[in-house]
RNA sequence: GGCGCCGUGGCCGAGUGGCUAGGCAGAGGCCUGCAAAGCCUCGCACACCAGUUCGAUUCUGGUCGGCGCCUCCA
């Protein structure tokens, strides 16, 4: 199993099983309600588990939630606690809407603060931190490692405005001394204050997975400043931390990304409403995870297409597929999660019924192997429709198609009879 | 200014130094009372320009174009 990895440019091998996999995906910062583009990290952390386990790997995944940040404070000034507990309520009903269960640990910035603490305070001890005016500083000339992860350099990174406080601009706050209109905060030996914005991830990752875990992922948008700053803080304490980090593309609507600040945005639940659980998640399939997707009338008019295809497949007869299909549906998943490739190799599977609700069982979907019945009155008709055929009365068994299907449902002739399908 | 990703047939989208990706949409056909579903068949694809090579969509360099990031965006 191989997965691309953004600090070395490559497909790094994962141990085989049953080893450890442990994984850490950055989480929503919750203000306001997701949006999908929020998802894609959450569903390829649960379909990486999903495959792993498969496979035999001991997996574990946390996803955090940050629930402490300035959008908090800004979006609902007084009340930035309750809003971020609400928001997270709604992230969880969201994401439980798309049916992949939930990640092993889904931690919390805020109930950390005290091991954030900590960790600030074992950074200043050494040379790699320093306290000013109440807020906490990452030196970032301490660390000759800095800009691995993303090629940046640091001295040629855009100018920022002046900040006093900071010894070099290119530092990065750990610790922000408390400002009179924020009203959620702890106390530190810097006084009154609250955690900056990478610290958490270094501490609740290590918190739960340890020191060195094998895969952090994340958005792309994420690798610098956020993870650039995650990995100096722990390597600089001498952490190994992830080994192999998958960033996801983004999704783009109509053009450019999607984000909050565009205003271009559709929410997870919009999304399932709109297309169906289903068809979001095969939508998400289409893509490699490290690509970007534009989310559009037509990628997800195809994508609702092939979900009918898929269900259209177990409508029908058994077929054993070819001897050895279901080794290149594994190969394409373990060589770099390979989703596009994996759909291909599905459609190979034909009409056998056994591999493709496998295959679909790794995504969250066999639901789509289920098939509806239709409720008696529908069916009644549909053996009026079969009277007035063989009766040859063709007339009256097209009135009655046309009732059928103002019920929502679709009468076939089959060989030995009918068949109802939703429409 | 710096860093990074990407340009494949109408659309989406894998992949490979020479051997059919796949899906969606479309055209024709078989089947059907008519349909639907299914099955069969079809379409000069790899941004551009050089180079390496017996041979490049695949490697190298450049050009053009799109996208992302540059200290609180998944």
């Amino acid at each position: 199993m191989q997965l691309y990895d953004t600090l070395t440019r490559g497909k790094q091998e994962l141990p085989p099983p049953p080893a450890p996999v442990r994984m850490y995906f950055c989480g929503p910062t919750v203000y306001q309600r997701a949006h999908i583009g929020n998802a894609r990290p959450y569903i390829l952390g649960m379909w990486l588990r999903s495959w792993l386990r498969s496979r035999g790997y001991d997996v574990t995944l946390v996803h955090n939630i940050t629930d402490i940040n300035d959008r908090i404070y800004e979006a609902a000034p007084g009340a930035s606690a309750e809003l971020a507990a609400r928001a997270t309520q709604w992230y969880l009903e969201d994401t439980d809407l798309l049916g992949l269960g939930r990640p092993d640990a889904l931690p919390k910035a805020s109930e950390v603060v005290p091991q954030i603490v900590r960790f600030i305070s074992d950074l200043i001890e050494g040379v790699h931190a320093y306290e000013s005016e109440g807020d906490v500083y990452f030196r970032v000339a301490s660390f000759p490692e800095y800009g691995r992860l993303s090629g940046q350099r640091p001295d040629q990174v855009e100018e920022q405005g002046p900040n006093a406080r900071k010894d070099d601009p290119r530092d990065f706050a750990l610790w922000k001394a408390n400002k009179p209109d924020e009203d959620t905060w702890w106390d530190s030996p810097w006084g009154r204050g609250r955690p900056g914005w990478h610290i958490e991830c270094s501490v609740m990752a290590e918190e739960l997975l340890g020191p060195a875990f094998e895969i952090h992922g994340g958005g792309l948008d994420l690798v610098f400043p956020h993870h650039e700053n995650e990995l100096a803080q722990s390597r600089a304490l001498g952490h190994d931390f992830a080994q192999i980090w998958t960033h996801n593309g983004l999704l783009r609507f109509t053009g450019s990304k999607m984000s909050k600040s565009e205003g271009n945005v559709v929410t997870i639940r919009d999304a399932i409403e709109r297309w169906g659980r289903e068809t979001v998640l095969v939508f998400f399939l289409t893509a490699h995870w490290s690509k970007p997707i534009d989310f559009s009338d037509e990628t997800l008019v195809s994508a609702a297409a092939r979900v009918d295809g898929f269900r259209e497949v177990f409508r029908g007869p058994f077929q054993a597929a070819p001897a050895r299909a279901w080794e290149g549906f594994e190969a394409a998943l373990d060589d770099d999660f390979n989703t596009p490739d994996a759909l291909a190799v599905m459609h190979g599977f034909g009409r056998d019924h056994e591999l493709l609700r496998r295959a679909l069982d790794v995504f969250g979907l066999a639901s789509l192997a289920e098939t509806a019945e239709a409720p008696s009155e529908i069916v009644e008709l549909a053996k009026q429709r079969q009277e007035a055929r063989a009766a040859r009365d063709f007339d009256e068994a097209d009135r009655l198609r046309t009732k059928i299907e103002a019920a929502g449902w679709e009468a076939r002739d089959v060989a030995d009879g009918f068949q109802l399908v939703p429409r």
